[in-house]
DNA sequence: GATTATACCGAAAACGATTTCGATTTTCGT
DNA sequence: ACGAAAATCGAAATCGTTTTCGGTATAATC
């Protein structure tokens, strides 16, 4: 009934509870015949060592924690993903929590996940990042943290990313060179990072290749939603009938404006060309097929944990550790909603 | 540096670990002066108890596993949004696993979670299930566990799931009160209770409206994909110029065959009727929006995990528990791939 | 046979908290 | 001022492992 303890298997075998430790973990000091006694014995009685108490012993726990904005997400269930099945490999266990981009819970995850002592946090902050105390007592506690995707420049940790700017810059590049020549950009929302870069790489490309930039073909996305490219498609194109590019932030709001495009018999690509960003699954079965930018997340999850790993491992050995920063390449998927 | 114990504050206060415990903790022989000094000290200090440590000496971890064959993936990913929402109200942090469709793996990651002394455990089965024999040892370690979506009918324990059937009947019935006759079925594998149980609930809904049982217009995926949908799509078409409405296994068929239809100039849904399952995102943006039935993955891991919580309270107070199974309700989302 | 080396084992401390139970002190009624 | 009741406190056991350090017993060496 009660899960059998070390101390079970000593009282039977009439030996000390040290020795069949130690016989277990192989020890050197400890006879053939009373191993073979031990393990005999723990494989009958079903002995499996407690991990809790394991934990308190040796100071680790084998768990590392994970907090993301959402998990209703393609792009980070795959990090999951790619951090679970790492984490596996090494005998880890994950623990995940949602941030639902709240600043406040975040906060609270943090101290929830250092008080179970995990081993490392591996974390992508919410979107209105500007307080980052909580992240720096991560630090200042020793424990390995490791930031993805939606990072803060200002931390000094390790961090995983893509760049957004080149990513969103070829991304453009990829329109101009089809021969699109006006071309919208339905941006993210005002604070994130990534939003920011992407809306940077946009202008960047336009520079390069004597676009002049016109404000009034910018969009900036609230909720970065189907309806929101919908609604943003429908506006500009009654506003501009010679637009011939949409550069949307994210796939759903790309579809969300080939709909309209649909709808209204607006021919995607002949007429106009749509490009997204992140290679959603949804963005292959729709029609035209999404032409967007591959935003590697199980690769992600699993250079984040490794290098999670590296640092935890530098620290066990007493070594300094030098914050790394991996920046993972994208690459353009071409699809049936750009022309070429 | 090193994090601060009971001890290090009873060392500052010159008072013994037992009673900066008890005025923690609120014990009633405790003076309101020390009580104070107590508590200031710790919030000065910034102590926070070691989880571990509080987990050994009360045996419970306030931590519950979760096991589910793969994460990217909608459905499954609102379960679990569902779960770490409900189990982080109450304390509880979720460690998740997925056995990809394994058996071997999902039994080691039940010894794994075992060995963790997790509170409580929730599974979707793997799809080739026949074997329980780690389910089982679940139950015989007095583990509360909770079954989900994909069960097994010959464990005694408490099971979340929908009516597969009845959903599949009203989704035929759906089907044939719009005027379709010769109605296709996509179904899933062979094994898996859920395709069965769809694939019956299709046939009832047949026979209770006097259509013919037609094998050939039985098509089994094997890997439930976007490809298989537009292929069976294409097979069946060409064989049955007359058919006039398809019943996926799952909303990605289901697309997948309207992709076919509509590069095929097939009206859907004058023509030929779809209607899928779970209702994806994805059922959303395509065209014509997909006709499908919701699955309530949020609501069942809520559901699961209270189902947990109830059987870990009256396991806590020595009562006795019997399990119970919540039959979910699903409803048909009417959109425009069918008529009326 | 005395000495040293080797093999094998176990007591005990530690990890950091909780809780029982007994000891001491304070308070209060008379 | 005395005894009883109430208020405070702390020693110690416990949760289940790991690991250090010392102790025996046996084998090897001369």
């Amino acid at each position: 009934m009660k899960p059998i303890t070390l101390k079970d298997l000593a009282l039977k075998l009439n030996i000390s509870v040290t020795t069949v430790s130690k016989a277990l973990k192989g020890y050197s000091d400890v006879s053939k015949s009373t191993r073979d006694a031990v393990f005999a014995l723990a494989e009958e009685m079903n002995y499996t060592p407690n991990s809790v108490a394991v934990n308190l012993r040796t100071r680790q726990t084998n768990t590392i924690g994970v907090i993301i904005p959402t998990i209703v997400h393609q792009f980070f269930s795959k990090v999951i993903d790619g951090i679970i099945e790492e984490a596996e490999k090494k005998g880890y266990l994950v623990i995940t929590l949602q941030s639902n981009e709240s600043v406040k819970l975040e906060k609270k995850q943090i101290d929830l996940l250092l008080n179970k002592r995990v081993d490392g946090i591996l974390i992508s902050l919410a979107n209105d990042q500007k307080e980052i105390k909580h992240l720096q007592k991560v630090i200042n506690k020793k424990t390995p943290l490791v930031l993805f995707d939606k990072i803060s420049k200002s931390l000094v940790c390790s961090k995983v990313v893509i760049n957004d700017r080149e990513a969103a810059y070829n991304a453009v590049t990829h329109l101009i060179q089809s021969g699109c020549k006006k071309i919208a950009h339905f941006r993210g929302p005002l604070n994130p990072q990534n939003s920011i870069d992407r809306y940077l790489g946009y202008r960047k490309a336009l520079e390069d290749n004597n676009i002049k930039f016109d404000k009034s073909l910018i969009y900036t996305c609230e909720d970065v939603s189907f309806e929101e490219g919908y609604k943003f498609a429908e506006d500009i194109y009654e506003k501009n009938k010679d637009i011939d590019a949409v550069f949307a932030i994210t796939d759903l709001v790309a579809v969300g404006a080939i709909a309209y495009f649909n709808e209204n018999n607006i021919a995607v690509p002949n007429q106009i060309s749509v490009i997204g960003f992140s290679n959603w699954f949804m963005s292959s079965v729709i029609s035209p097929s999404l032409t967007t930018v591959d935003q590697p997340g199980y690769k992600m999850g699993k250079k984040a944990l490794k290098l999670l790993f590296k640092e935890m491992n530098a620290q066990k050995k007493g070594k300094e550790f030098i914050p790394e920063t991996i920046v993972l390449p994208t690459k353009i998927i071409k699809r049936n909603s750009t022309l070429i």
